[in-house]
DNA sequence: AGGATAATCTCAATATAAGAGATTTTGCAT
DNA sequence: ATGCAAAATCTCTTATATTGAGATTATCCT
């Protein structure tokens, strides 16, 4: 995806950041993204106006608080989140779990909303955190929705650590239990993402059971019999169709 | 500030979202920014390419999970948060309350960190909720510190609120309650902002004196003596001073 | 299936981004 | 304070990308 307008090669200097560098400094960018150096501090300067970006001490430029403002917008309109919250509530409070709601978009699982009834959660993924694809019973929650162009490309991608956790070992090996996640309608995963920790994923379909996002209860593996995870699964299995049903349920009357 | 160049036009779409307007239609969308049917189009297929808006069901869009990832980046290079969190947790442990971090940016006040130990606490203003300017001891905290020709303005702005809150009659009585609180190096309020709530809060300032954030704690008025008040400024002040000495960041401001 | 609404495309006119190099401003040490 | 080096901005021309009216296609909803 390289950019190919000017449009895009401004957002082009926010897709640069990310967890292994929080800060750059203009010299690093120009070398980056192959600006030159007027059109580089153009970008910084609109950027930094618009509150995207701030400077550091340093002359470096981070994240700026105009993402913050957003964030907190974006929490009051994605009704993936405003729906599914009380779910979450519901089952952290039947539970001594972690369950979170997570967004498939782009290439990526995304931490959408969090929460927590332990004190220490085994494993506890905050908002904005993206989750790895190739393992974990999120990623195969969803990846068993996919529509088969589109899941090729990533089983080849991420073909090792699907073996790892004993999908299979070829391709159409890891089809085949997919197949059976998506029977089941829920996928669950033994300490795949965390050591000792168990989760159990079911997707959030729409109206044409394309996963959307997943919701998941990560729970300490020593505090639960097969059982109780068998109780989980059907329990999540079904907040998730709740969930989908209230998305696709959220029609406007036009007119105003 | 109105758009010039097609850079800032594009980020334009982006600052309608408010609390007020979660979601946008194209056809108001045009109609607010003014741009053409192609034009808003070209946009926003290049704003959602990139994840910072997504569309909803009736056609219109919403902030995306971009913006969701990078505020959790944000949060991890935000070296006042990074810096402050500490602090807060020391705050909520000592005290039954809650302790804030807010930015001074553009002519907002923004928490970006929030931090509580009661159940149901009086006042919680989330990460990325502006405060209001024109009442509160976060306001007054932070307008102390400001330059005269930067303060005199928003004075003007907020003098009925400031008149309500008892500052002062005149921008010049307001001056000089202001030159108290800067004087004291920490500000209380009573239920300014919430009812039966007290605000304590010192500013951040930079190695100019320049104010760039301000720390706050908020507790129920009906929990704490006079003396205790005292007890806490004074400890919220000398945390200010702290989290100040530590902060190698920040020396320009933003969005000017 | 059909009508209405939403989104995209075409293409000419024109505004406007880009870059090399000079210049100014700022940061920092003495 | 003073001066030096690094950082940021400016100038100005060229060429290119952006724009919008209107037509066209895709998508939604009944």
């Amino acid at each position: 995806m390289k950019p190919t307008n000017s449009l895009e090669r401004v957002l082009a200097v926010l897709e640069v950041f990310s967890e292994e560098r929080l800060e750059w400094m203009p010299e690093e960018l120009m070398q980056e993204l192959g600006y030159s150096r007027p059109t580089l501090y153009r970008y910084l300067k609109t950027l930094k106006d618009a509150g995207f970006l701030m400077s550091t001490r340093n002359s470096g430029v981070t994240l700026g608080p105009k993402i913050v403002e957003m964030d907190y917008l974006a929490r009051r309109s994605d009704v993936l989140v405003l729906h599914g919250l009380p779910y979450l509530k519901e089952l952290t409070g039947a539970y001594s779990c972690t369950a979170m709601l997570l967004r498939w978009y782009g290439n990526k699982i995304l931490c959408v909303a969090s929460e927590s009834s332990t004190k220490n959660p085994v494993s506890s993924y905050p908002r904005g955190r993206p989750m790895p694809l190739g393992r974990g019973a999120i990623a195969r929650s969803i990846m068993a929705f996919l529509p088969r162009p589109r899941l090729l490309p990533l089983i080849e991608r991420n073909l090792d650590d699907l073996r790892s956790v004993g999908l299979g070992d070829s391709t159409q090996d890891v089809l085949k239990s997919l197949k059976k996640v998506r029977k089941a309608g829920f996928s669950v995963a033994y300490g795949e993402v965390t050591p000792g920790a168990v989760g159990i994923a079911a997707p959030i379909l729409d109206d044409r059971r394309y996963p959307i996002a997943s919701i998941c209860v990560t729970i300490a593996g020593n505090l639960v019999t097969g059982a109780e995870i068998d109780e989980i699964s059907a329990r999540v299995g079904r907040v998730a169709l709740q969930i989908a049903a209230e998305q696709t349920s959220t029609r406007r009357n036009i007119g105003e």
